[in-house]
DNA sequence: GGCCAGGTGCGTA
DNA sequence: TACGCACCTGGC
């Protein structure tokens, strides 16, 4: 693999920034675009793309464009210590691919490799636990911007200014376990406020120890630790343990997995066939599903 | 007006 | 164990 590096950094407009020989491939719009987390958006970048968004409780923006990729609000310390974790710049993805395109069959890699081919440069993020959680848990039975909404609410009225004073951070298990059920309703959360409230409380409280989760042998065992709180299914559990708790093994299935399965598989793909990057196959797929219907519609 | 959206819990067979 | 159905809300 082509190793990642700073080849510039510096301020600009007050911000600092680096810029980096980023992996080959490395996809900011696919990344940020294929549903995995909900605090970035699509902002303004001259010949090129860019989101700006929280995580980690900073406010960043990644922008590429033909030479590269840029951070803007990290210096070279935050991008070691932070950013560089969360794009999983040490994953081989070249050698992921190779995986999960001659795990299956014939015809099941036929489409692996389609898949891989309109989502390369997908990156699996690894956002942090508590947030990945609690994300997925308002993502059921909900659409993309309404999901980001109402994050977007909990936020403003739960979390802690970022350090740098421009945004918010997503709020703590504690700041919304003390905001309680009810004003977690009033954020139009609807029947997900008891869910949350539920889930807040457990965590803050210790009952449910994230750490623990993180550092589970096994991926059932991550799985029923989660489950312990209402309103987390199997969907939600995968993909808090796949985003947030670096999982990659883990394989939400959801409706638009089912219409995967449907449309290219006799049966649909098993994921323990992918091993330990059944997330990343996950990914893809559902990626090239979107992309297919986008197309259509 | 009814259906759907990146599910889950609950009641019923 | 295996269904079917309701659930808050907003958009079409």
């Amino acid at each position: 693999m082509k190793k990642t590096g700073i080849v510039d950094a510096g301020t600009k407009n007050g911000r600092p920034y680096v810029k980096l020989a980023a992996p080959e491939g490395f996809s900011v719009f696919k990344t940020f675009d294929c549903g995995q987390c909900f605090r970035f958006d699509p902002t303004e970048y001259r010949d090129g793309y860019a989101v700006s968004g929280v995580a980690h409780g900073r406010c960043v923006s990644f922008a590429e464009d033909g030479n590269g990729v840029t951070v803007i609000g990290s210096d070279e310390s935050d991008f070691a210590n932070i950013w560089e974790n969360y794009l999983a710049f040490d994953e081989d993805y070249d050698e992921i691919d190779r995986i999960v395109t001659s795990a299956l069959d014939e015809a099941g890699n036929a489409v692996m490799r389609r898949a891989a081919e309109v989502s390369h440069g997908i990156r699996i993020l690894r956002q942090e636990p508590w947030e990945a959680l609690c994300s997925f848990i308002i993502s059921q039975n909900n659409n993309i911007p309404r999901i980001k909404k109402i994050i977007s609410a909990l936020c403003e009225n739960f979390g802690e200014k970022t350090g740098d004073g421009l945004g918010m951070a997503f709020p703590t298990a504690r700041a919304l376990a003390d905001a309680g059920e009810d004003r977690i309703f009033a954020l139009k959360t609807g029947f997900r406020a008891g869910y949350i409230a539920d889930a807040a409380r457990r965590v803050a409280d210790g009952e449910i120890d994230l750490d623990r989760v993180a550092a589970a042998e096994t991926y059932e065992e991550a799985e029923s630790e989660l489950m312990k709180i209402r309103g987390v299914g199997p969907k939600v559990a995968a993909c808090s343990l796949l985003f947030g708790f670096g999982r990659t093994e883990a394989y939400p299935v959801d409706t638009w997995m089912k219409k995967v399965a449907a449309r290219h598989f006799e049966s649909g793909p098993d994921p323990k066939k992918f091993g330990r990057y059944a997330g990343v196959a996950q990914q893809y797929l559902f990626y090239m599903e979107r992309y297919i219907n986008s197309k259509e519609n």
